[in-house]
DNA sequence: GCAAAGACCCAAAACGTTTTTGGATGGCGC
DNA sequence: GCGCCATCCAAAAACGTTTTGGGTCTTTGC
């Protein structure tokens, strides 16, 4: 039977303690640890030794206090984007946390209930100062988070643009998918192409629609403003707006929509009506949520390489805090794939 | 043209300032900011004044620092699962966000990649004091991260249990679950029901297997090894298992999947060998993710109200952080969910 | 009128690091 | 032998709170 490795100190040890064990100072042994270059290699071994003797770990709060820096990045998540399928801030996170984690920082994630939330949010991390850096994302035109923290000169990255893109950023180019999405579906025939919107309050839906109109034009088709819908985030906001197209006589032949959630609840509300979606009514979705490919017929979609995009982002941040004062901007190209909702213009006699 | 409000002042005040501005000591600020009683009405009105004047910020490290102390909770979660459309742990964040606001406490997220690093997160966070408590789900029979953490007397709470159980918990009757899915399938008729299980590593897989087996022998149904498959977290995994048991001529009428991505992709697995999915096979998930509803067949699974598990999950761990001794234990109950997956045996003849 | 109690408040200590300042030691050139 | 530099280390000063252990004055009870 053989015992077990000695059980460490009762109590916690602090640096005075392995200061003593080691036989130096306690400048010395924070000197060793933190990596200084103007202490004994000999010593640095002691004090090593010692610190793993006694277990010694630095209090978090000691250090932050002492050097007014966290090395934690927070990102975050508004709550309403929760409620909804959207692995696009997981897989954002997956690479993000890679690349901080490299760089001895740690990820922290916090939620915000609304916009308003969100601000206090910012307020307490930033004023408390509990974090280095700050990324968040559903960026307004005029944002005033953005606003606020620029007056503070503290560090954030965003995901989306605003008006003045006085800040860095990485968004992807919904203008260009807006485009393609229309001469997708132009080239399939449609003539009658609706814009189901996400909330015009954030910035990259106005891209979108930028880019819807703009490729109405180029594909010489004229627009007609019954075709834009603004949806909300609510779980049938598609089915509302699919029935108000077709009630009110702009019935459409082809739906693009703002995100893969709308093109979902389109699809539900298009059979409610007697339609059969990518048959009667040809569909393309935004982000290639899972969603997409499970779902009959299986929704066309923009992908996105959120692991690479949180590899980015996590690059810009530590550049960001490295003291590199170029703002960075990143673009990052949604590469649409096809499925099966995007089905040509029928041969017409639509019921 | 107006003035904005007179901008606070250069320097961060500190609670220095504050007790000058308001004409009372350092320790009487505290005190009076703090809600402690022994200090005079009008007194607090001043300093809180003074507060507001010099948008006095408390620093977060500070009081750390003396207090010994976060108010902050930590939740875990671990870097496959976010691989996954898991929106189970989204759910669950937002209930617990708001049980754990409502009384100060922040919420913070941390990501690991693996089971070790799940461990050195842990450490991390116990050692450096940087949490005043912790959450994590993905339990295993014996499972060393409790060990860890029950020798210290951290305080934690997890989704999930062990062999011992000698901690609090909050877990969902999976054995209950196993038994259901069987029964709903027995009594359709099918008598050839197979079990595509999550990783065994995972207590909840165990109760789920142990409930599968249980409804069998209540069915009078014998248990047949070659029907029982343990699935890994991959892309195709139900596939692969569907592949597996149709070619070693297992042929099962019914399949009972450990959670809703193998479900789904057991379909996938199901298309590809020519059988209907919900006609030739049965189906039964289990976490009713999002995507059961909108698949086709829709998949029959069992729901969770994941709020309601966030905001007791939040109640338990505040429970703990108030120092009340005792280890709560809850379950929830997952209810069946009904859809198109789980059909009747087929009168016989099957290809 | 006096002691005891209560209400408020303050100065100083403590929390555990990191950083600054300056001193000691030893080697080296002259 | 002396001055100079490089190297290493000790002591002490932060960092900004909270808590401790009294104080002083006013009120109350007798």
């Amino acid at each position: 039977m053989t015992t077990r490795v000695a059980d460490g100190p009762a109590v916690k040890a602090g640096i005075r303690q392995v200061a003593e064990s080691a036989g130096v100072s306690v400048s010395t042994v924070s000197r060793a640890l933190n990596g200084y270059t103007d202490v004994n290699a000999a010593t640095r071994a002691k004090v090593a030794a010692a610190a793993e003797e006694l277990r010694y770990r630095p209090s978090y709060a000691a250090a932050m206090l002492r050097r007014n820096q966290t090395d934690t990045v927070t990102f975050m998540v508004s709550k309403p984007w929760t409620k909804f399928v959207d692995p696009f801030f997981l897989g954002i996170l997956d690479g993000l946390e890679l690349a901080l984690s490299a760089q001895g920082y740690d990820l922290q994630v916090v939620m915000a209930r609304d916009y308003e939330a969100e601000h206090d949010v910012i307020r307490r991390v930033v004023e408390r100062q509990r974090s280095d850096a700050l990324i968040f994302a559903r960026t307004r035109p005029v944002d005033e988070r953005i606003d606020w923290l620029e007056e503070r000169g503290f560090p954030f990255v965003t995901i989306g643009q605003t008006n003045r893109n006085s800040h860095g950023f990485i968004d992807r180019d919904q203008r260009r998918v807006g485009i393609e999405a229309v001469h997708r579906l132009a080239a399939l025939g449609h003539r009658r192409i609706a814009f189901l919107s996400t909330p015009c309050r954030y910035t990259y839906s106005l891209h979108g629609r930028e880019g819807y109109r703009q490729g109405l034009t180029e594909a010489g088709l004229p627009h007609d403003p019954a075709l834009e819908i603004e949806c909300f985030l609510s779980r049938r906001t598609g089915e509302e707006a699919v029935t108000q197209l077709f009630t009110t006589g702009a019935n459409p032949t082809a739906l693009f929509c703002g995100n893969d959630m709308i093109a979902l609840s389109a699809m539900e509300g298009l059979k409610r009506l007697g339609l059969t979606p990518g048959q009667d009514v040809a569909l393309i979705g935004c982000d290639d949520s899972p969603l997409a490919a499970h779902v009959r017929p299986a929704l066309t979609s923009f992908r996105l390489d959120l692991d690479a995009m949180g590899i980015r982002l996590g690059r810009m941040i530590l550049g960001r805090l490295g003291g590199d004062p170029a703002v960075t901007q990143e673009f990052v190209h949604g590469e649409m794939v096809l499925r099966e909702s995007d089905s040509p213009m029928r041969p017409k006699g639509l019921a």
